[in-house]
DNA sequence: ACAAAAGTGTTACACGTACACCCATGG
DNA sequence: CCATGGGTGTACGTGTAACACTTTTGT
């Protein structure tokens, strides 16, 4: 907000009002964050999902939401939804394009800023279920969902392969520890294609994100694969990307 | 909106109130647009700034912006703002991140949602100045923003370099015909840095995005350096991008 | 003829990609 | 001992970056 324009009739101004300061002649909206769950099951994505608490479309599947609350940011409501649903606190968390058709909501209009959020499963299978009528779907095989919430998802879809291209992210779908061919899989699957498990390991190798463990993981094969660790330290540092239209695009890029 | 959910007492319910549906027990904000226009003098980015026409902070310098209108979308109405402030229509639009920090505008609660704007400088002297105090002042050198304005402006800047190096939209910001010396200070002022200029025409010629023509400019040197224009067809179709982590990145964006 | 900017081509290196075989283990 | 999935190395081609000289023309 700030130096706002106005037909003459709507300048608005500073009054007080019931003694508080209010800008006048404005409508004031509903404010929802939605809340776009991913998960990786280490075979799909997941998607978790709600049955709707209250009309309208009670019991119809839906993203976790709620409306912004007087003394939160966005942000900070986001990750409340987040925490009431899943018990997670400090996910992975971004913003995506705001929706804001006027009768998107039949009810009353009602503006919506949609995160995505990045959980590892497990983390959350405890409290599954319990209280909100949650429920993992696999990503692109879900119930239909109320009003844009579909659209919702695809845009979300759309950013986290956009987003998966240039950072490590993916590393927030995973447990602490994880082999390679997981992390392989999941790059196969956001993206449905295959790669070729040599080049895959060097160039992910090369980053210099990964600690490689003592242990193996022996639940899918024989032989074992080791397991790695995230080195937290460069992860953080490393947010940084690899582009093409500038020479050396990493120097500049956030 | 959505599946919301509520401490007990907060739960929501569509009911009547005087004729029509509402969502009760929640609180409504303000939003509005506010729009970080950029735009390029052949030399340096130029961002345009308004003088706030009402209380608080009244006359103090500003991004253009404008509540949200009962019946637009916030891509509308950034749309309406920008036409009032430049009358420009169809303008590049690209929302950024909202701002929510509750105590952010002191007179009360506004949730902003910036778009930054890529104008051709040109196509808007005409109306410079006129009925909203506009300036262009050199990016990076303008005077104090009210609220957080600076933040957005910051935000803008990096977004812009962001997506700029990965898709062809800086020529939003020059007029039809250009020459490849504007495009690459262009490019040089975003980056803050130079590029041998071998390397930059044959990268830019390679994308076949650029037609040549027959006309020099001959402002700038004995010589005269060709303009070019975009081939709309195959810019409108190759917004698509360049990539690293993922073998062809180019398949799966957008 | 000279100054000032535009335009152009080649080479070296790094990176990305394709591709096939051996290893370790549990049953 | 064999089936299954895990792990590794090389050769080739493409693309990127570094680099210097010639062209044009107004004064």
């Amino acid at each position: 907000m700030g130096g706002k324009l106005f037909l003459e009739r709507e300048l608005p101004r500073a009054k007080h009002i019931s003694g508080m300061m209010k800008y006048s002649g404005q409508t004031r909206v509903l404010v929802a964050v939605d809340c776009i769950i991913f998960g990786f099951d280490g075979e799909n994505f997941k998607l978790l999902l709600i049955q709707r608490g209250f009309a309208p479309q009670k019991q119809k599947w839906s993203l976790m939401g709620g409306f912004i609350q007087p003394h939160e940011s966005l942000e900070v409501g986001a990750q409340r939804v987040l925490k009431q649903l899943t018990g997670l606190e400090g996910v992975y968390l971004e913003q995506i394009s705001a929706f804001s058709e006027p009768t998107r909501d039949p009810v009353e209009r009602t503006i919506a800023v949609p995160y995505f959020a990045l959980i590892d499963i497990q983390k959350y299978q405890a409290q599954l279920s319990s209280d909100y009528h949650a429920e993992w779907f696999m990503l692109g095989d879900h119930p239909q969902l109320i009003f844009d919430h579909e659209q919702m998802v695809e845009m979300a879809k759309m950013r986290l392969r956009y987003k998966a291209a240039l950072h490590p992210i993916l590393f927030e779908l995973l447990p602490e520890k994880f082999t390679l061919p997981q992390l392989q899989t999941l790059y196969e699957k956001l993206y449905d294609t295959t790669f070729d498990k040599r080049n895959f390991s060097r160039k992910v190798l090369s980053t210099n994100l990964l600690v490689r463990q003592k242990e193996k993981d022996k639940e899918n094969s024989r032989k074992g694969a080791f397991y790695f660790k995230l080195d937290k330290e460069k992860y953080y540092d490393n947010f940084q990307a690899f582009l093409k239209f500038i020479p050396n695009p990493e120097k500049f890029l956030l």
